[in-house]
DNA sequence: CAAGCATGTCATGCT
DNA sequence: TCAGCATGACATGCT
């Protein structure tokens, strides 16, 4: 954060403004877009990485959350979670939103219309949602799904704001204006930027494309030759891509640029009311394109109605009845408020799936420092907040992605409708809309509350998504849902974790569990509680040991080392903080120094300490230091057997051994103490970790509701738009064949006199409406019949 | 130094 | 009755 302070210094901005007075549009986003994973990785990446929490927080991550958070498949996860994310931003361009306030600053009511005359169709409505990416902690974490997701919401509606809808005529301008960034004044930005590198972050940090050329060796700092030559192939790229001069795109992220100027001119020039009564207006009929034409069309009138229409064919063949949208408009939006608050939580989340990203990032090798995961996250929330200052910001990356993609992809095509809620109270919306709604990157983490929407984000977003796609693509509500189905058992969301080959009782700890595991208790039968013990591990122990009380300290050793092994985590930096001894279940170890190699077995902090004690203090010392009290005990009463043994070996064999042995009352209380705390302890584990998968399994159980109460209200909407419309259809054939009813004398029927009554079996009767009354008292009177 | 966390231990109840 | 398990509560140590 405060690194991007200084990127918006004074300096910067009074120099932004200047050029925006001259006419000059120089789009420092697409510097900044491009420069941002180093940024992220100098800032964010350990600190966000190196935390307990985030490291429980993986948890929940959708194809994670099976994985105990104190199991070593966590590394596994890491790779995984990481990959996935790499092949997810495959198809979701992830390109850091960078907001420059200056942009926003100086931006004149006059242009406001210019501004929002950009060709772009997403762009429309980002006035409120420029404040909600103030608070987004993660644009493009959530792009994925978050733009699609916002889509819903939205689509219809922009084509149908006339108001805000961007005006192709009016995006030359835009463009031309961009086109006429001079040389001169990309040196001057270029300038300002190095003056920024020097304060410590280059201008690479936020060079999207550069990062993808991470691997090639650029270094942030060296920007003279590389920026300019960069610089030379934005250009380029703008030369080559914009065909007749009108379209700016990034060459390498397929950004279009005048959108991101007239999206910004748009975000400035409305104001909040505006932006509310818009996303009012906008919102309920949003969602389906097909509608937009009969229904949204009259409710959109509003402010939009002496704006230009969008390029999109928004003339809408305007108005029909609005008979009940007023209620309606409230009706649902009172159920968007509701899902909000669904989300809002999530939106929360959202921060912490960043993190979960972060953590990611870090532990991934550098050379896949490519990942578009891994920065779009931070750096976006820094920038954003910084936006905030002004009241203001510019549309998240999740929001701009739907449109840059599909400039990229379909350029004739046009962009998807893709409108952002905006709304002047923005907390609400704009976290839910602006920063939930993006799946992309999500990591679902498990801990606890902050974790427990993670999941229900992506995988409610995915399926919003999806039935967006139904609505907006054409898809069947069948296809969608089986889309959905699919979706979700490949998202791995099953709520019983414990079935799943990497649920967490299976993963778990490495000495694992055999509370619920039978084949434990066959190689020590006292330890069936004793559990987290793998398959493997027990059988690893089996043989060597022989399945019945053939205990040796190379059991202990075997679980602690497999664990404990650092070698497991040397891809996890971020773990190395975690100190704790995960030695759930393990035997005690033993307190004999004729079994040196149990000392090995202990946590890296322990071998530390090791390594220190050794050289100052004799062995034993050390060793006694190490020891638990138990241990120390039971050298200290020369018990001629390990804490391991007395603690692990089956009652009849315990017996035995005591039996065999000539020990004082003193020795035996000693004994038994040791077995009861030993046992006890390991019960303690146990339940403890019972505990911890029984608050798992509840959050996953509260995730699904959430998500099936969201998922309910959206098909609430669905079809309270689905009857409205019908209503509207209805009143069309109502007036249509009201007016071409004749009386006798070739007449029409006024309408203030009668009125088309509907009777049970399908016929239409028109009746003097003085007569409706009476008619209810009395059914039948003599209306003159008219079939149709 | 306090807070949070992990772990060990004890007491108690249950099987 | 005893051994063992489950669990709440508390203590301790660490970060």
């Amino acid at each position: 954060m405060l690194y991007l302070k200084k990127y918006f210094t004074e300096g910067l901005i009074q120099f932004t403004i200047l050029l925006s007075l001259i006419g000059v549009r120089v789009d420092v986003d697409t510097y900044l877009n491009s420069q941002l994973p180093p940024l992220r990785e100098i800032i964010l990446g350990p600190s966000s990485a190196y935390t307990q929490t985030q490291f429980h927080n993986l948890r929940n991550t959708l194809d994670g959350y099976g994985i105990h958070p104190k199991s070593v498949e966590l590394d596994h996860f890491f790779s995984i979670r990481r990959l996935l994310n790499q092949v997810r931003s495959l198809d979701h361009l992830r390109v850091p939103t960078t907001e420059l306030n200056a942009w926003l600053v100086h931006r004149d009511p006059e242009t406001v219309v210019s501004a929002a005359s950009q060709s772009s169709p997403s762009i429309a409505l980002d006035n409120g949602g420029s404040l909600e990416d103030v608070n987004s902690p993660e644009p493009s974490a959530m792009r994925g799904a978050g733009s699609t997701s916002e889509s819903t919401y939205s689509l219809s509606g922009e084509d149908s704001l006339g108001a805000v809808a961007p005006e192709a005529n009016q995006e030359q301008g835009n463009r031309d204006s961009v086109d006429e960034l001079s040389k001169e004044d990309i040196d001057l930005i270029d300038i300002l930027w190095r003056q920024d590198i020097d304060l410590g972050a280059g201008r690479e940090v936020f060079n999207y494309s550069s990062r993808q050329k991470d691997g090639e060796g650029d270094k942030p700092d060296e920007v003279n030759e590389e920026a300019s030559v960069r610089e030379e192939d934005w250009r380029n790229g703008i030369n080559l891509q914009e065909g007749q001069g009108v379209t700016l795109v990034d060459g390498e992220t397929g950004e279009s640029i005048p959108e991101e100027l007239s999206r910004l001119g748009t975000q400035t020039s409305m104001s909040l009311q505006e932006c509310l009564r818009l996303l009012e207006a906008t919102f309920p009929f949003g969602e389906e394109s097909e509608f937009q034409a009969t229904d949204a069309a009259p409710q959109l009138r509003g402010p939009a109605e002496n704006a230009p229409s969008t390029s999109q064919g928004l003339s809408l063949p305007a108005t029909l009845p609005q008979t009940d949208a007023p209620l309606d408009l409230e009706q649902q939006w009172q159920d968007i408020m509701a899902i909000m608050e669904l989300q809002e939580m999530d939106v929360n989340n959202t921060a912490e799936n960043t993190n979960v990203n972060n953590v990611n990032n870090t532990q991934a090798s550098t050379n896949e420092s490519g990942t578009m995961a891994s920065f779009g996250v931070s750096q976006s929330s820094l920038i954003n907040q910084d936006v905030s200052l002004h009241q203001a910001s510019l549309p998240s990356c999740s929001q701009d992605l739907p449109s840059l993609f599909n400039s990229e992809l379909e350029p004739s095509v046009g962009q998807r409708p893709n409108l952002r809620l905006s709304s002047s109270n923005s907390s609400n919306i704009n976290s839910t809309f602006g920063v939930t709604n993006l799946t992309g990157l999500f990591l679902p983490p498990l801990n606890s509350t902050n974790n427990l929407t993670s999941m229900l984000d992506e995988s409610m977003l995915d399926e919003i998504s999806l039935l967006d796609l139904a609505m907006v693509e054409g898809f069947s509500q069948a296809q969608a849902s089986q889309l959905e189905d699919e979706l979700d058992s490949d998202s791995g969301l099953s709520l019983d974790s414990g079935q799943s080959p990497a649920s967490p009782s299976n993963s778990e700890t490495s000495c694992s569990s055999a509370a619920s595991s039978s084949s434990t208790s066959a190689t020590f039968s006292e330890e069936g509680a004793v559990g987290y013990s793998t398959d493997s591990e027990v059988a690893t122990a089996d043989a060597e040991e022989g399945a019945v009380g053939g205990y040796q300290p190379e059991y202990s050793k075997l679980c602690r080392m497999s664990y404990q092994d650092p070698s497991h985590f040397h891809n996890l930096p971020q773990l190395d903080s975690i100190n704790h001894n995960h030695t759930y279940n393990l035997p005690l170890a033993s307190s004999y120094p004729e079994q040196p190699e149990l000392l090995g077995s202990c946590s890296k902090k322990c071998r530390d300490k090791h390594l220190q004690q050794t050289k100052i203090h004799p062995p034993r010392e050390f060793i006694d230091k190490q020891s638990s009290r138990d241990e120390r005990r039971a050298r200290a009463m020369k018990i001629p057997f390990s804490n391991d043994k007395i603690v692990n070996l089956p009652v009849e064999e315990f017996n035995e051994l005591l039996s065999k042995h000539h020990l004082s009352e003193a020795q035996l209380s000693l004994i038994r103490d040791i077995r009861r705390r030993g046992k006890n302890k390991m019960a303690a584990q146990n339940c403890r970790k019972r505990k911890l998968d029984t608050i798992i399994k509840l959050e996953q159980g509260v995730q699904d509701l959430r998500r099936d109460k969201a998922r309910l209200l959206k098909e609430k909407m669905e079809c309270l738009r689905c009857i409205r419309q019908m209503k509207q259809k209805v009143q069309i054939l109502y007036q249509e064949v009201f007016s071409q009813l004749r009386d006798e004398e070739g007449r029409p029927y006024p309408a203030s006199e009668y009125c088309l009554q509907y009777s049970a079996d399908g016929s239409v009767l028109i009746t003097p409406r003085s007569m409706t009354l009476e008619q209810s008292r009395k059914p039948d009177k003599k209306p003159k019949d008219k079939k149709k």
